[in-house]
This record gives C-alpha cells, sequence and structure tokens, in this order.
DNA sequence: CTTTTGTACGACTGAATTGATCGGAGATCA
DNA sequence: TGATCTCCGATCAATTCAGTCGTACAAAAG
C-alpha cells in the first residue's frame, strides 16, 4: 500500500545517475543517455525512455538530440523536489479520490463523508514531506558517485 | 498517485460510524449492521461486509452474529490508528518493493540503488504521521454525529 | 424444539490500472 | 550524406482491484 510506481521508481533513479555524473566533479560533467542508465540500473530501456521523456516535458531535464546527445538536468538539484517528480510521472498526488474535486460531480458520499477532513491533513503533511525533500537531499547519502569514480572513492559504506 | 484504495476510504468511512454511534452517547450506544452503513453512504453491501470481516479478524472492531448483530469497535477509539487500519485492509504500507526485503531475493537494482536511503527516510515520516492520527482524533472535526442523535448534540462544530 | 430471519464468511468473476513493447519520424554530429 | 541517437505515438500483456454470488452459522420467534 502507498507504493509508488515503476515509473516513479525508475524516475528518481535515474535523476540521481544524472545529477551525480553532472555535478559531483565539475571537470568531468558529462551527458548521460538513456542506454547507460538502463543498462546500469537493468531498467528496460524502452520504459525507462518514456519516463525520461516526460520528465524531460515537465522541464525537470533537458533533451539532447543527436549523436553524443542524452540528458542534463534543467535546474539545479536542490530545486527539484520529489513532489514534483512524483508529480510528473503519475499525475496530482492525492490521498483520495475526492482530493482536488470541483462541486458536482463529488462523491455520492460527499454529502455523509466523514474522513475527508482529517485525510485532507494527512495528505498535506505528506505532500509538504515530498516537497521539503529535494535531489540534493538525496545525493547526499549515496555512496556510489559515478559508474567510473567507483575505484577512487572507496569507504565502507553501510553493510 | 499515492492515492488509496477503495478498500480503505470505506473502511475508515465504517469506523468513524461505528464510533460514532458507540461513544458519542454513551446512552445511546448501539450496535450498527452492514446494511446500514452501506445504504448511509450508497457503497455496495457485499463489499463493505468483505471490509468489515477484514477489519474483524485484525481485532480492530468486534462482530456479532444472529438478528440484532452488527459490529462495536474492538478497543478505545484513541487506540486505533490509522495506519493500522491501513495495514490491516491493504497489507504493509511500503514506499518501494524493497521495502522490507531479505537479503537474496532482492531486487535486481539494490546493489546499485542509490535512492534506497532517501526513500526509506520518507517512509518512515509517513508513517510516523498515520501512526499517530488515531480515530479518536478523526472524529473531533465531524459535524455528523449519528443519524438520530443529530438534534439532541447540537454544538457548532467548525464552520 | 423447530422454523425463520438476518448475519458473517469465503470463493469467484469482470473491469481497470499499470508495466512493458513495438515501429517510425526527426535531429545532430562525423 | 550517412549513421547514430533521441523523441513520440500507438499497442499488447499482466497484475491488481472493485464488485458479485452462493453458503454456513447464530439468534430470535413460534
Amino acid at each position: 500500500m502507498l507504493k509508488l510506481s515503476k515509473k516513479a521508481d525508475y524516475g528518481l533513479m535515474a535523476l540521481q545517475h544524472i545529477a551525480a555524473n553532472q555535478y559531483a566533479d565539475v571537470a568531468r560533467a558529462r551527458v548521460v543517455n538513456t542506454k547507460e542508465i538502463a543498462e546500469e540500473y537493468h531498467i528496460p530501456v524502452e520504459l525507462l525512455a518514456k519516463v525520461l521523456q516526460t520528465l524531460a516535458k515537465s522541464g525537470i531535464i533537458d533533451s539532447h538530440n543527436g549523436p553524443k546527445g542524452g540528458y542534463l538536468l534543467g535546474r539545479n538539484p536542490r530545486e527539484i523536489t520529489i513532489a514534483q517528480v512524483l508529480e510528473s510521472l503519475e499525475g496530482p498526488l492525492g490521498i483520495m479520490d475526492c482530493s482536488h474535486e470541483k462541486e458536482g460531480d463529488a462523491c455520492m458520499q460527499r454529502e455523509h463523508c466523514n474522513i475527508r477532513t482529517p485525510l485532507l491533513k494527512i495528505q498535506s503533511s505528506i505532500y509538504q514531506l515530498l516537497n521539503n525533500m529535494t535531489l540534493q537531499d538525496m545525493m547526499g547519502g549515496t555512496p556510489l558517485i559515478t559508474i567510473q569514480s567507483v575505484a577512487t572513492e572507496q569507504q565502507g559504506v553501510e553493510r
């Protein structure tokens, strides 16, 4: 329950990877393409492509066509929040169906609905939570910086 | 996204209704049955029945058979948390697949997974949130106490 | 004590969401 | 100009979920 979809999973992984390659070492900033990410994390290429396209359409990442093309972050990692990513990939996030419903097509239970108010509070809290954590924060605790610099950075992470 | 299922919706509504009838007025505490709740909130009876059975099996409510039978809360409303209800109806709640996975059958991405740690933190926060809000809290802000005792209890709640 | 009513309970079926796939068009670099 | 790579649409399969049906059981009525 409350499990987020594969799209979201893949999207977050990809973003972390892109960010790492772009910001970890300024001198070695490079563009990563779909195939590379897919192979690295064992994700079906076509599905990942679709995810990245969606993210690009939202402006979270920028796409570069042609050979040597790929993706780059659209803005600073600390200005990309989890909430933005999830909303881009799965639409507006709401605990219940009647989260943002106009009058009229409301659910049948609406008039007698006794749980709407408290659930809205919970939803608001969750949104704040997701909107406070940025891509920058996600990179902090990660042992793996980039594929090739693994050998150099060899600290013993969690075990 | 993150939307909770109909089961959860119905379950929470029903619990609120049961609690209201049981605790609002000690003198008029009464047992409510499936049919009554279903008609009141326009929920398919059989589905609601299934939900209530699940909750009963978890000990959240007690079932009473035969005519004049129905359901009562298994324990005090302030000892029933949203998290307990959701887990009863939809299994353990986890943001991701690998939330509580043993070593071995882990996902393919596990070794390279760069988002596990931060997501676990978010998940933990959400769980705390859901586990801190009780059925008692949900009853506070509700205008409708019970169907028949509306006339007696006429305090102006939030408006 | 038997019958009747109304309830809980479990298995089953259909529908919808989601994960995954395929094929083609356009753009960029060598 | 040719080859590589991304973008974009439509399509298919699988899992999950909402909803339904039939049975067994317990309590009240006769």
